[in-house]
DNA sequence: TAGACCATGTAACCCGTTACATGATTAG
DNA sequence: CTAATCATGTAACGGGTTACATGGTCTA
């Protein structure tokens, strides 16, 4: 699972800018990838010059140039690929509780204290920003597979939230 | 939150060899940190060569010899710097999700099937592996915010696989 | 008038992975 | 006799990040 995979299947659903590319990521994928904006051009761009995908540039009045990426046959070649290969296994990196499992006696109890609250910000955050976005998403039409990975993050942010706010009352 | 800090935060606690900061990795950390033993020897090596570690050579009878790795005060410092920096936010690659999101109309019902079950399986088997774990870290002593780490491990993985196994019995 | 949104890209760098390379002891 | 455990490293590569670079429109 490389960006690419995932930019690819992007494509491989409609025609795409880089910009909104971006957004989908931001929007849909949050919870299961984080690709950032300064991933998405150099690839599209190294895609390009393998001939994965081809670029139209439309111009626009008023706003700047878009470029509008298609996916092309052996885009969509090394898509299927990648869907039919092994599934590689789920990695985590949470800085928080790398931070709790070296903090005992580095950390005092109110940094402690003060981390955990700030993880119970950012993960209701981050359940507040998907909650708000399946809206918009299900009105544009959400597929079905799509509904279970948007319930997956909603149980896994809920499941979180319910764990640290449970240890946060017990100290 | 990079394989340094990782590293830095094992030797704060005592000296290591590669060997053993691994098997911490994969026993303690495997729920928020996935390094490899790849990423490990080159970054004690360039560790050393920074004068954060230092290296002392066992000759051992019947065995490898082995290279126990010590932190330095610069090393400290690093360290004591990074647990006072900005927590960075949590990061998930889930090639599982990946796939269930671009699934619609490419894998058949079969094969979404497939797909579930698998992950099913792995997840079972990492809650085993970290339940079994932590009565052998116990005994060798397990600190209270250590224990925490622990608990959330299990219940992230107790909660997501009572959702997959909610949408499985679903379809 | 400040901030958000639209919109794109490159060069240099860094971190980590992969492939390559070795080998003895111990438990089942 | 086979697999697991102990034990370490390097060279080359690849993927992604960071820093740098630009600029108009629209909304509060």
């Amino acid at each position: 699972m490389r960006g690419r995979d995932v930019i690819l299947g992007i494509l491989n659903r409609s025609p795409r800018t880089g910009y909104e590319i971006n957004d989908i990521l931001k929007n849909q994928l949050t919870y299961f990838y984080d690709g950032t904006m300064g991933m998405i051009y150099p690839t599209l761009r190294k895609l390009e010059a393998e001939g994965k995908i081809k670029k139209e540039t439309i111009i626009q009045d008023g706003k700047p140039n878009k470029n509008v990426y298609t996916i092309t046959s052996s885009g969509k070649q090394e898509f299927n690929d990648y869907m039919q290969s092994k599934v590689s296994p789920e990695s985590i990196k949470s800085d928080f509780l790398l931070r709790l499992y070296f903090g005992e006696s580095i950390l005092s109890d109110d940094q402690v204290i003060k981390l955990i609250d700030q993880e119970i910000t950012r993960k209701q955050q981050q359940l507040n920003s998907i909650k708000d976005n399946a809206d918009r998403w299900k009105e544009k039409g959400m597929q079905r597979l799509q509904n279970i990975t948007l319930s997956y993050g909603i149980n896994y942010y809920q499941s979180a939230l319910k764990f640290l706010q449970h240890i946060r009352s017990q100290l």
